[in-house]
DNA sequence: CGCATTATTCATGACGCGATGAATTATTGG
DNA sequence: CCAATAATTCATCGCGTCATGAATAATGCG
């Protein structure tokens, strides 16, 4: 009674057909990548998971880095659909842009892919700056042409400051009460913030009297 | 000419008295754990940045974990510190949260420990459990208790999400304009939406009618 | 029927990591 | 001047990692 048989599987082929292995593999990696982040993820404990061999994560996927790559690679194409979601009304565009952003990121595809995309990129700064290079040309200066004017820019890295940290609390870090809040109350709360960065007054009060920033590196 | 002399040293004490290695190394690991995340950073490639040898990281800090304890062992007394920067004042108080942080984390050894400490936080889930609920205590928690009302856990919560937002942004990611932004138009720019969180209106404008969130898990 | 292809496991290599404990040298207190 | 202690390096140990390549078994095509 000491052998539990823990489901040793034979050397070869198995017979039946329909087990979709590679799917498995990739919905496991997408789990452990968001859970563990990219160095904390294992590609044994992706296998295992899967209920597959590591040698198989190989087969199918080559080294870890590309696994996290095919993981990532797929969720965004979210340029084009964010700036549909922009619309033609720029005057009312921040809920709609929280509701697209929530609705979005409920989805449970897209929230697992999301979350090991960020604690990826977060996490090192190696794969911060690559990442965050074309998500920085991809969407942000995207928005800010579509923004317009001088700041147009600012205004929408100042619109990805909140949508960031409403990301990180509500789908990385869980914290309450935002993680469980219903998408209308949070579009009613952080939109019109937004709509603000996006449309509101950007008067230079203080103009000449900016303190510098940074001490030495 | 192919021997650099890679600075060798002798097996025992050294003889000049004079070489702090104990914070060579808090130093080392701080800027480590900030570039890499707490995976990322090894002790060996500490030890080398502090021209030290890995066993004595171990001598004078204990385990790997003991280490990133003892780098962001609490620079400030966050809770306290914010606490009096909302002051007596609460309808002022969203621009002096927001400069309050800034210059804080501009401040070179708390910005390199904050970083640390985010990219752990964020990183990887059982640490962030663990922090996340310490951070969601001692600071959303009470200032949610100072703002009062039957909202105030929920507001405080929002002024969090564009606190996070903004440093991750300026400080982790390093994200422009933002990360090169002067500390006055930060404070004019994000000051007001802060504000709006803590006093501002915050209408239940459908109720009844909100939509439930995350598909099942 | 037979052969190429595909799916899978097994065994193992090579490496980097954290950690430990002993060895070595300097400083300091009695 | 000697003993205790502090500071440092060296030599490993054991483990987990990714990755590779061979072995094995089923499937499908001609």
């Amino acid at each position: 009674m000491h052998k539990p048989a823990p489901a040793r599987r034979r050397r070869g082929r198995p017979t039946g057909g329909a087990s979709d292995a590679r799917a498995d593999i990739l919905a496991a990696a997408t789990a452990e990548f968001g859970e563990l982040g990219y160095d904390g993820a294992t590609i044994r404990s992706i296998a295992d998971r899967a209920g597959a061999d590591p040698a198989l994560v190989h087969h199918y996927f080559g080294t870890k880095s590309d696994l996290f790559a095919a993981v990532v690679d797929v969720p965004v194409n979210p340029a084009r659909a964010l700036h549909a979601a922009i619309g033609t009304d720029l005057d009312t565009a921040g809920e709609r842009i929280v509701r697209f952003v929530l609705e979005l990121w409920d989805e449970r595809a897209f929230r697992q892919r999301g979350v090991a995309l960020l604690r990826g990129v977060i996490g090192s700064r190696r794969t911060s700056s690559l990442v965050m290079g074309f998500l920085s040309r991809e969407l942000i200066n995207r928005i800010g042409e579509r923004v317009g004017g001088p700041d147009g820019h600012k205004r929408a890295a100042l619109v990805a400051s909140q949508i960031v940290g409403m990301i990180v609390l509500r789908y990385v870090v869980e914290l309450e009460p935002i993680a469980s809040a219903p998408v209308d109350e949070l579009v009613t709360r952080v939109g019109p913030n937004v709509q603000r960065y996006l449309t509101g007054p950007l008067s230079d009060p203080t103009p000449g009297e900016g303190t510098d920033r940074r001490q030495g590196e």
